[in-house]
DNA sequence: TAGTGGTCTAGACCACGCA
DNA sequence: GCGTGGTCTAGACCACTAG
């Protein structure tokens, strides 16, 4: 019965043009799902399943006896996605290098507890980075992290991998936080060559893993040389 | 049998405790449905519904015959979500307005094609307006509204709704490509009042419906007022 | 109370892709 | 081949909630 697209597909394709063209403005009611199994001639189950999706990607909300309905589109949204800054500069053409400006180990200071946030006062690495492409300046980076979370990275080199692309081989999965603004440049960023108050764009991550803080990073990109992109479509199509 | 929670979230979560403790690394594999069936002794398609959750997810990878394997984690990606303005300043505790300081319809000049990326010059509406908190400058926003797409724009007054929130009811789906960079004030925005150079955050949203290009706006927070901020987590829990 | 979605079952057949 | 996931079925019972 299944030639080339799934049934479920095909139900949740059509529910999405009706959607995406406007024939089914946000709040339409949609047929209930013992309906649609009728039409499409298939298991409730599987018209459950196409259904099901739709719900987890935002375009429609279901309810118990009143029915799933259209919702209204999220005003903004998009999915964001930060990559590795040695991919970052090696799909741009450039040959990526970095290098390891400061290193310290430290009992964390009050800043450093704000900046992991960190209910106790552990030992922290602090590190500086420059990143380069074609050994020109390209990030500025200020990391610290905690080593009761990763005690082995106070033993890492840090030659052959940075800070970050060492971390995710370290610390299996983990919840972040992201926050971008924008910052003039300072004193602080002088390995970057930059004019003073040149705009730079601020991305600051904080990572945890299993409710412990592992990492904070300030990442700073010189703003006429970067931006991040992002996209969003209702129909992420699985 | 489902008192509280239902088989396949007890399911999706062990496998996920076990993902997010490092117990399971990256690369291992899965038990299989018919394994993990037996396991909890319940139906392969419930152990299904939670294996395609964290597949969907980005926990896990799947392919047949070889089975089910963690997968190494995303370097770095959040769900971005770009408020409505009125909403981030109200949910701040500032009073809300805004006002538009220019409207003018035309036919498409080349930047414009460029900013809306038509291919055809095409009639818009060239709008900026001025979003205050408490009387004060809160955003600056440069917009172009294609009137192929929305000729109702053309005779919409925006005076109760700003073009965002009008474009929102309007159009009813759409897909977005949003562009964040950091940029200096310069006199363009001198309704921001910043002292010059100042370093601001740069967000630029492209909308699409069906394919046809709506909007192309471009909205400026001075950097030090605002910040955007994302969150990512491996289990998004639905 | 009745309609709707949420969940679950115990089967089934097929497509894929490693051996 | 043959084990795996992908899909589908035709039922079932329950929870929620609008009328």
């Amino acid at each position: 019965m299944n030639r080339a697209i799934p049934i479920h597909r095909r139900i949740r394709a059509a529910i999405e043009d009706k959607i995406l063209s406007g024939d089914w403005p946000p709040g339409t009611r949609i047929p209930a799902e013992t309906e649609l199994a009728a039409t499409y001639n298939c298991a409730r189950m599987t018209v459950n399943k196409a259904l099901t999706e739709l719900a987890a990607d935002g375009l429609i909300e279901r309810r118990r006896k009143s029915g799933s309905v259209v919702k209204r589109p999220v005003l903004q949204s998009a999915v964001l996605e930060i990559h590795d800054i040695k991919a970052e500069v090696e799909a741009a053409g450039f040959a990526y290098r970095y290098r390891v400006e400061k290193r310290k180990v430290r009992n964390a200071t009050r800043p450093d507890c704000e900046r992991l946030q960190l209910e106790a006062p552990v030992s922290v690495l602090a590190l500086s980075c420059l990143h380069l492409a074609d050994d020109r300046p390209f990030c500025w980076e200020d990391r610290l992290i905690s080593l009761s979370a990763v005690p082995q990275a106070h033993d890492a080199s840090f030659t052959h991998q940075s800070p970050g692309a060492w971390l995710i081989d370290e610390v299996p999965w983990s919840a972040a936080e992201h926050r971008i603004s924008a910052v003039a440049a300072d004193a602080s960023l002088s390995a970057l060559q930059l004019a003073p108050n040149t705009p730079c764009l601020a991305i600051e991550r904080r990572t945890w893993n299993a409710e412990e803080p592992v990492t904070h990073v300030r990442l700073i990109y010189p703003g006429d040389a970067h931006a991040l992109v992002a996209r969003f479509a209702p129909s992420k199509a699985g």
